[in-house]
DNA sequence: TAATCCTGACTAAATTTTCAGTCAAACCGC
DNA sequence: GCGGTTTGACTGAAAATTTAGTCAGGATTA
């Protein structure tokens, strides 16, 4: 991919994160990158192609997030996986706001559907398949898709203000050792 | 509130729910509470006064339309109420619809946050409420907030269509009984 | 130099906002 | 109760602004 396209993505992802998917102007993410707006045109068919693009970008940063897991236990495994979320850092914010943003605006945007939903069934694999390592068998999916809604919800909630991290935190860890612990 | 004023606020609700805060055009929705967009400007200072009004109004709604619950049985009493918003009805749809742009635009909108976490912590302790009521003993504070996060999260899912009613029903019912259950 | 990358300047369309003015009802001194 | 006056609710139309998208051509690089 071209330097310069990444360039304007990681700048989409700073806009949406700070006016959200609404809020984004072709022109104030050409000032962003520090491009001009043509540019955006060459390189995406359109506004709703930068989005589209975005949500691929934005979707690619969860997963390398969650590719650092470490722990050997899967259940631990799928703890830390599902707290990466929930971290107070620059990066991680940013991309989970923007992640949230995508996810509301498909509520009115059919065409970002689609994809949406084929990385929340991969994300629901995922933590099915943890749980199925950890040794759970009691309807494993219907708990991957209660997990990641949750993670979901509890992200909203922190970033609207609602709760704090720490909080969503406790919830969340509680909930693994309710539904997938022994 | 002037009668006219409510009358727009519902319509401003109605084009919410269906094209979102972003989607809301002062001609549309002049169009739709059938009356001219003057008039809009006349009740309120300018389209984001419309839109501020509007979200408070939805806010007022959501406390509102929880109460209709009767069931005897007060786990049953709270299961009713937590899935009244998973309901594939206009009337239900448009409100939850509503509410979770809502709770989106106030990532973003710091104004609205306040009047968010107020109608959040009330929901919060009627359900915590109920879980006393029940007999749950066990932090029902935590548990109160994990499910309307969760009720909350697959809301968002429905409604972007990356679940199914009939599945984010199943989910939330399994999840009182596992979490409020005996 | 030819392909690729990139920009300033522009346009068309959509959308918000203003404004001059109408109309009916309330108010007031008589 | 009655002309005259003020006020609040409302509108049509047009001005002002915002925004996505285009295009002719300049720069850069292979």
């Amino acid at each position: 991919m071209s330097k310069r396209r990444t360039q304007i993505l990681r700048a989409a992802v700073r806009v949406i994160a700070q006016d959200g998917v609404r809020g984004l102007r072709v022109d104030k993410l050409a000032t962003e990158a520090g491009v001009s707006t043509a540019l955006i045109y060459y390189h995406f068919k359109d506004r709703s192609g930068v989005l589209h693009s975005a949500l691929d970008h934005i979707n690619h940063n969860a997963l390398s997030y969650t590719a650092i897991t470490l722990a050997a236990d899967p259940l631990e495994q799928l703890q830390e996986m599902l707290l990466l979320e929930l971290q107070d850092t620059d990066d991680v914010r940013e991309n989970s706001i923007a992640w949230g943003e995508l996810r509301a605006s498909a509520v009115f945007d059919h065409d970002l559907r689609e994809a949406l939903r084929a990385t929340t069934r991969q994300r629901n694999a995922d933590v099915e398949a943890l749980l199925h390592q950890a040794g759970v068998t009691d309807d494993p999916a219907l708990t991957a898709e209660h997990l990641t809604v949750l993670v979901e919800g509890l992200s909203e909630r922190w970033h609207s203000g609602s709760i704090t991290v720490e909080r969503a935190r406790e919830i969340l860890t509680r909930a693994v050792r309710t539904l997938a612990g022994q």
